[in-house]
DNA sequence: GTCTATACTTCGATAGAC
DNA sequence: GTCTATCGAAGTATAGAC
């Protein structure tokens, strides 16, 4: 049949149910997320999960913009921090967080919808930054960063990103390494000469 | 029964399912790395998969042992390059080794076995790139750098595997971002010297 | 070394009663 | 909105013939 009953999106159930999604994505990765664990672990019957996600596609879907929004959120907080690209790299640094990444970025490798909404979300993350970063160096009297904000910004999250995989991977923190990040954010307009020289040679 | 009889190890067939089941993985993600679908990608039965392999986590384990020895290898080749580090770098770039490297780290997430070969295979990595990063410093006259070779393997690294994983979820090159870190690279001393004010910092 | 046959489990998804 | 019942497909794994 083509035309089922689907739930309400506000649901409380619903959010019951993305809530255990997550917590079991992040416990056991996206392919122990099927419609008879996820409801087993939410203490729920399966054809549930069915009727509240027409797939298991839509569900991982709708998981996923649950993150990523909670994700911007938190960007947007943080930007009124008093170092915001501290608080930037630490937020992307979250261990936590990025165990689902991961998961998701595996997820999207082989299926499309979802490779679609994490690249759509990796823009809005890359504008949202540069946007914070921008704003950074204005305050510190940069005009005219000699390095594109978006290149920057990519640069930051590729770091953060990294650094959260490694430490997650090893349950420990990394040396002294993501100590001398932080200070090279911490001190912006330093770094940012630096890597001016290296953008303009090559 | 436990004592089931399992093909040898240098057997053409089983580097057959290997060599697919490498191919099944970076194109479908490791979830798609079923007895059956390996089976019928590599044009054989699913029981032969049984035969050379106990289980599928054994699978797994042989298929990282096999890439990870490959990566290592080639970084032994690179290091009798003109620019080491440079290559160091582009090395943990390649997109394709990338896929594969996202796919363990997820599997990682929640197999033990594979965790333990990951972190493994992660310390020897970072002993072997730090050998290098020092043997450049030598070269350069540099003795004692400011920043622990392991760090600076970290540090490398964990841009070199965030710059792949970032390009590959968006099939383009990142802006200018990496032509910048690939700059740092080439010109290290400098990059160096900078690198120390913030590990002294704070 | 590869095949057939087969046991058992878990999966996604739907229909229909309540 | 939640339940029971149920399908067919796909998963891992083993035994035993050839």
């Amino acid at each position: 049949m083509v035309n089922r009953r689907i739930g309400k999106e506000d649901s409380e159930t619903r959010q019951h149910l993305l809530e255990a999604a997550e917590q079991l994505m992040r416990e056991e990765g996206y392919a122990a997320v099927t419609s008879r664990k996820l409801a087993s672990f939410a203490g729920l019957k399966p054809q549930l999960v069915h009727y509240y996600f027409r797939t298991m596609d839509e569900l991982f879907e709708a998981l996923f913009k649950r993150v990523a929004d909670k994700h911007l959120s938190a960007l947007k907080e943080v930007s009124a921090q008093e170092n915001p690209l501290v608080g930037m790299f630490e937020l992307s640094c979250d261990s936590a967080n990025s165990v689902l990444h991961l998961e998701f970025l595996a997820l999207a490798n082989h299926r499309k919808n979802i490779h679609d909404q994490v690249t759509a979300f990796g823009r809005e993350l890359n504008r949202t930054e540069s946007a914070i970063i921008l704003d950074v160096l204005r305050k510190e009297g940069i005009e005219t960063p000699g390095v594109a904000p978006e290149d920057l910004s990519t640069i930051i999250e590729t770091m953060a990103r990294g650094m959260a995989f490694a430490e997650n991977l090893n349950a420990r923190p990394l040396g002294n390494a993501r100590n001398i990040l932080t200070g090279c954010l911490a001190k912006f307009s330093v770094t940012l000469r630096a890597l001016s020289e290296f953008s303009d040679a090559d």
